[in-house]
DNA sequence: AGTAACTGTTACCGTACCGGACAATAACGA
DNA sequence: TCGTTATTGTCCGGTACGGTAACAGTTACT
C-alpha cells in the first residue's frame, strides 16, 4: 500500500490509481473478448444484444442514441450481427425510411450463454476477493462510474465524438 | 448494489465488476490523456519518462523489454520525445549498434508538472471516495492487477505481441 | 574467419476510424 | 398543396495505426 498524501513522491505507476484502473480496464476487455469470440461476437456486440433483449423493435437511431454511440456504427455493429443471424432488420412499422431491430430465435439462444461466460469471466477476474470484497468494489466502482457523469451502461470506447486526445500544444 | 450471487439474473451491465473496470478504465485513459496533451506528451510518454528517470543511460531493447513493449514501438515513442527535446539518443559506451537513451534538462523540468497532473487527475477521478476508501480501493485494485499475471506497472494496452484476442479459447 | 544473433530503423500493407456526402422519407410551414 | 428542412440509414475517401518483413551495422560464438 503506498500514502497517496504525499503528492510529490515519486511513487510508481503501479500505486497509482488512474494507472491501475487503466490498466485492469484493458486486460479486462481484451481478456472478454477472447472469451466471447468463440461465439462469433465481440464485447460491444454483447452489449448491443444485451440492450436489445429490453428494446426490441427500436429504430438502429434510438439504438444508437442508448448506448451512446454515433448511427454509423450501429450499421456497422448490426451488419456483424445480421450476418451472423443474431438480428433481423425489419420493416418499421410507421417510419419507412427507418428499420426495427429485432433479435432471432438464434440471439435468444445464444444470448444466456454470452452471458454465462460474462459471469465466468468476471468470476476470474474477482478470484483474489471474497464474495463481501467483491460486493464492496462493485459499489465503489459503480459510484466512480456515476461520478464520470456517463450514462450507467454505456461504455466510452465505443466511439464517442467528444473528448479528442493530440490536441495541438501551445 | 447488486447480488452477485445469482449467476443467471440478466442483471445489468452497470452492475458488473468486468464491464465496470473496461469503462472506468477506458474513461480514466481518455481524460489524462486530455490532460497530458497541453504539454505535449501521451499517457505511454509519460510512462516512459517516468520509468527513464529511474534507468538512465539504457538502450532501447532494455527500455523496451522493461515496459514490456515491441523496440519498433520504442522508436516511435524516442522519436517523438527527442523531437520534443526531452530526450538524448547518445551513442552506448560500448556497443556501438545501441544507443543510450537519456533525459535532457527539460524533461527533468517537465517531469513534475506531469506528475502534478497525474496526481490532481488521481484526485479528481477518486472524488467520490474518502482517504481510507482510496487506500482500500488502491490495495483491491493491486491484488487484482497482481492476479493477471501482468508485470506491475506495465500497461498491456502498449503493443505486447502476445495475448492476442480473437484465438479460440478452447 | 565465418556464421549466427542482436540493435535500431525503414518500407510496406491491410485494417479501422472519421468526416462528409448521398437517396429516401418524414415533418413542418406558408 | 407545395416547398423547405430534418431525419434515417448508408456509403465513399482520406488518414492514421498496428503488425510483418526486411535492411545495414555491429557483436558474439566457435
Amino acid at each position: 500500500m503506498f500514502d497517496a498524501s504525499a503528492p510529490g513522491t515519486d511513487r510508481p505507476l503501479a500505486g497509482r490509481a488512474n494507472f491501475l484502473l487503466s490498466q485492469l480496464g484493458f486486460h479486462v476487455a481484451q481478456t472478454f473478448a477472447a472469451r466471447l469470440a468463440p461465439l462469433g461476437i465481440a464485447p460491444n456486440h454483447f452489449g448491443l444484444l444485451m440492450h436489445l433483449q429490453r428494446s426490441d423493435g427500436n429504430t438502429q437511431q434510438q439504438l444508437a442514441d442508448a448506448l451512446g454511440l454515433h448511427r454509423k456504427v450501429m450499421v456497422g455493429l448490426l451488419d456483424d450481427l445480421e450476418q451472423r443471424d443474431l438480428v433481423e432488420r425489419r420493416r418499421h412499422p410507421s417510419d419507412r425510411r427507418a428499420h426495427a431491430i429485432h433479435l432471432t430465435e438464434a440471439a435468444r439462444g445464444l444470448l444466456p450463454r454470452a452471458r454465462q461466460i460474462a459471469d465466468q469471466h468476471e468470476d476470474d477476474i474477482l478470484t483474489p476477493l471474497d464474495a463481501s470484497e467483491r460486493a464492496r468494489l462493485v459499489a465503489v466502482l459503480q459510484r466512480l462510474a456515476e461520478h464520470t457523469g456517463n450514462p450507467a451502461g454505456v461504455h466510452p470506447g465505443l466511439h464517442q465524438p467528444a473528448a479528442r486526445s493530440r490536441q495541438p500544444v501551445d
